[in-house]
DNA sequence: TTCCAATTGTTGAGAACTCAACACATTGCT
DNA sequence: AGCAATGTGTTGAGTTCTCAACAATTGGAA
């Protein structure tokens, strides 16, 4: 893709993203933006129809980054290498996922990270285990939101442990699940 | 001006100073600047013809920017206000300036300041005081080179005081030529 | 020396961005 | 209610930048 494009959308996003840690969503508007961003107004327009579309795209592309820090982990195993790589991207960039996670982000992103891991989650479980007794909803919806409350709760509360305590935490509470369904 | 011009300027010269002060001017390529600053290699041709033409046009800048520092004040008079902001500026820009008085500017940007200041204390020492003993140049150049000296020690050894003290000091050695130079 | 890889400087076509202008909607003030 | 200021969304023409390709040069290792 033109680098052009990239560099032009990652600006209008974090300038869309430190003008939401401003002022909120309600206060802003293209012209700020672009006015921020130093960018032509038509600029923005060329990329996003509107601000709705604009977070819209924005909390997907950070769910998308989060995610990324997993998968780049080559099976779909659930190790405690790619729980803590997420937990340091997180830590990284603290400021924008506590923000995305509040108020403003309005619980889309919410459901937006749980759409999407709890629809990995049932893809494992009827992988891993198609003759057990976890192949149900229950599972992968007691899993995914687990995980994601504990996410959220971690973001939320400022990071009260640190990332080695919260990774090992979680693998030690997933373990009973990680036995029967992650293993090949 | 188009504002890509201004960016893509701006953001090959930071390059450059970055590359200028890691690796030296010799070990400089454009490819290298191109690569850095994430934009097409032709890009850099569109605004400079070769990497010497790019130190000219950095040095020439980073002249300006600091000499603006004391244009911004209304008048020509040699006033602490003026000289008070110019330390400043160098104090937020000092690593900037320290590679620039370096081997790495060849004294290119020390020749370019002196050319500089000199025609201006020339003009304002030709309106000031054209009855006076002071016309000529041996005060141009005792007082430009003085000025000048000052600015280069304290920058090649790393600020050994603060902006209020280079300032007073400063002027308290200029003052015997302000009373008689620079009044109206 | 010879060869290979990297750098240089240029080209043309196409995509992205700028800018100014437009009509229209929204906001806030008196 | 009326007015002014600000924001919205779109358009078309013009500029800048990207990209891929090119031939020519340079620098270092075999």
């Amino acid at each position: 893709m033109d680098r052009r494009i990239q560099k032009t959308r990652q600006l209008i996003m974090n300038t869309f993203i430190d003008l939401l840690a401003e002022k909120g969503f309600e206060k802003i508007t293209i012209n700020g933006i672009a006015e921020r961003a130093d960018i032509n107004r038509g600029t923005v327009y060329l990329h996003y129809v509107d601000k709705f579309d604009l977070l819209d795209k924005c909390i997907e592309r950070y769910v998308e980054l989060l995610l990324n820090h997993c998968a780049n982990s080559t099976d779909t195993t659930l190790n405690a290498g790619a729980l803590q790589s997420i937990f340091e991207y997180l830590e990284e960039n603290f400021t924008i996922y506590k923000l995305l996670l509040s108020n403003e982000g309005f619980g889309f992103f919410r459901s937006r990270l749980y759409a999407i891991v709890s629809q990995t989650v049932t893809e494992v479980i009827g992988i891993k285990s198609e003759n057990s007794a976890f192949s149900n909803g229950v599972t992968t919806h007691f899993l995914t939101s687990g995980f994601i409350g504990v996410l959220e709760w971690w973001i939320n509360n400022s990071m009260p442990c640190n990332v080695q305590e919260i990774t090992e935490q979680l693998m030690f509470l997933l373990e009973p699940y990680t036995k029967h369904l992650v293993s090949r």
